[in-house]
DNA sequence: AGCGAGTCGTTCGGCCCCGAACAATACCGA
DNA sequence: TCGGTATTGTTCGGGGCCGAACGACTCGCT
């Protein structure tokens, strides 16, 4: 086996970058962030999906899809598009996936014939009361490595750049005058 | 315009999530550290493809896959697939893009014809030099709420998380003696 | 020399993902 | 009442995304 990994190194690639854009006034720490940012998301899904999802035949849309609607007791699909944090495109497609596995019920609202109400099947409820403490014990390894501490700050640190960036594309097309 | 959103709080999730799951012994910090992970690179993304990405028709993996083979001057597939954090599969189907429209090129090395090499071709490397100062700025942009100290301690944070993945995934199916 | 094991990039099938365009529906002011 | 405006979920087209299977290739061992 072996023991050094032949992808570059932090230092490495940072050396590659000062050579190629080190002239310039760039934000490096704000580079590593959005890097680390994206890496950490990444690899957190592959794992948990293939350590708990892949074995129920869930995707980790899904999964969060299906969450949603469970802990609500039934939400209607703009609701849960916008907690899945996907588009109402992608929603429809995954709606129907896991309507074929018999996990979720799509029910017209009678009081606004626009409206989707999303339900868990008995199936679909009986899947998320076994399968979410097995998600939950996973996404605790994920971040055993850090003191409850760092997690908090973690935790408030993401936070705030979801925030900071619905001010930012919510004003975008706004009025400035 | 709607000044409170109507999507649901974050007291109001932990109170939904409370009545569903209060009984069981769960890792809620844990719980909240994922979501938010989860939320906060999928915002970064979306807001970083719609500010600079887009008008340029680049895609953020397309972009991630230019940078990489930029910043190391040319790589072999793999290591630009690692470097990018996507599978080679779908590196595959990225750099068919990329070279479809004629800021890459591949060509099999001569020393061992099973790997390719990527490069910028003239107009990818302009490409790069002009929009890599742009992306940062958008990037710097996004974590300007956050201290220095906080943005180190977030980038350390999120680096640990990588880091202890890797050492779990690894482990699954190799030997333990 | 040659064969078996390992590694490379590609292909394939299935799903997620989005923006844009769309039809159905609801609401509101004249 | 009724026509304009806004909102909802869906469809469509183009890509990203992955694991599994595969053919091409290399290398170590005999």
């Amino acid at each position: 086996m072996t023991v050094m990994p032949d992808r570059h190194t932090l230092a490495e690639t940072e050396k590659a970058m000062n050579a190629h854009v080190g002239g310039l006034a760039l934000n490096f720490p704000a580079a590593a962030a959005v890097s680390s940012l994206y890496r950490a998301a990444n690899a957190v899904r592959l794992h948990l999906t293939n350590t708990v999802l892949r074995e129920r035949g869930l995707t980790w849309t899904g999964f969060v899809v299906l969450w949603v609607v469970w802990i609500w007791d039934g939400v209607e699909t703009r609701h849960a598009a916008e907690s899945a944090a996907i588009s109402k495109a992608t929603l429809t497609g995954v709606v129907k996936t896991l309507e074929a596995r018999g996990l979720i019920s799509r029910r017209v609202s009678e009081t606004d014939r626009r409206l989707v109400n999303l339900d868990l099947t008995a199936e679909g409820d009986a899947l998320m009361r076994e399968l979410y403490p097995l998600f939950n014990a996973a996404e605790s390894e994920v971040v055993a490595g850090l003191s409850e501490r760092s997690l908090k700050d973690l935790t408030r640190s993401l936070r705030s750049i979801v925030t900071e960036l619905e001010a930012l594309d919510s004003g975008t097309d706004a009025a400035e005058d």
